[in-house]
DNA sequence: TGGGTCATGTAACCTGTTACATGATTAG
DNA sequence: CTAATCATGTAACAGGTTACATGACCCA
């Protein structure tokens, strides 16, 4: 995965395994993370299998540097993985795999859980730091109509975000309802 | 992440490797997937961890199997693990990856393409066949106010696919205005 | 003088995927 | 007779995480 995406990156311009790095960290965390150990060992393996070529680049006053730069074959193989295998798979989310098993807990801690979590930002800022960095990118390269499909990503955080909310509106809702359920069964036996 | 699942379906009662299996296959396979290879290391390593015991069961027409329940202290990790690192992290997403580089394919194909899962199921059935195992599973334990949380994360996958939709619809209008735009160009030029 | 930026990586580990392998019983 | 169900695993690989490690320059 971050193979290819470390490929895209390197289609819009030469860098360093560091300039990748601050690309990830500012402006696709919504969607990936990635970190300086990962990347500098994919740079290896992509090179090795022939998708990008290395330069080495002497520097004065910084520490030299290593730049990569996308090949013939890495561009075809870039084009290849963008056609391929395209139904996106169904939701796979830690964060489900608890809310399944919730009901070991007392049904009270699990309404003030689900109100941390409507009330936390997920999706930060609402995507304007991802936009703000989408613009600044746009500037810097040749093709601007290509923020286009960047912008639709940070669209889904926003959209994932207000969904996801939602949700804990009902769960909220659901429990509070089972919580009556529990409470009325209590008077009913004192009774 | 699949040991606690584990951990969670034994504390409903105790099960060989074949029927988490099943459990996994037949109702958590909405946000969840697990190969029976994966399956049986976890059970090992849980096993050294005490976590869970294993009793061997000969059986007569089948072939005998390991019954695993779980311990004090897979009780006790389990809990431990419901309460722990609660916020839920942004979405991780392949599919929007390429999202962001499909720049690169012609915008006729991306409409397509975004009209292809729009309308491919990504949550099959609305979920009415994870609800009916819920439903299967409820009245196979005692504590059947447990099952609210199945069926919200059934939920979860519902409201998720409403957005995906919608969100696809959204890809689709603003491709189709940056369509327009290119056609706008090449009639100036030509003019 | 202390923290941020630029710049590079290695090693170990954890988790998930793919491929392979076996074999009896039972229902259609 | 054939496919599904019950039942168990191993081996190799791929991809991501955590921890560790170094070092110069620049600004406050």
């Amino acid at each position: 995965m971050l193979k290819h995406g470390i490929l895209g990156l390197l289609n819009y311009g030469d860098k360093t395994g560091y300039e990748i790095m601050t690309v990830f960290r500012d402006s696709l965390n919504h969607f990936w993370t990635a970190q300086t150990s990962q990347i500098y060992r994919e740079l290896q393996t992509m090179e090795k299998a022939g998708w990008i070529s290395e330069r080495h680049v002497e520097q004065t006053g910084k520490p030299d540097k290593n730049v990569f730069s996308i090949t013939a074959e890495g561009r075809a193989e870039l084009l290849r993985w963008l056609r391929a295998d395209n139904l996106p798979r169904s939701v796979r989310d830690p964060f489900l795999m608890k809310t399944f098993f919730r009901g070991e807990l007392p049904v009270e801690e699990n309404i003030a859980y689900f109100k941390t979590i409507r009330d936390a930002a997920v999706f930060p800022d609402d995507g304007k730091q991802a936009t703000a960095a989408a613009e600044m990118y746009q500037a810097a390269i040749q093709n601007p109509e290509k923020a286009v499909y960047w912008k639709l990503t940070i669209e889904f955080g926003r959209m994932f975000e207000r969904m996801y909310r939602q949700w804990c509106q009902v769960c909220i809702r659901e429990l509070e309802e089972l919580r009556q359920k529990q409470t009325d069964e209590v008077k009913e036996r004192s009774i």
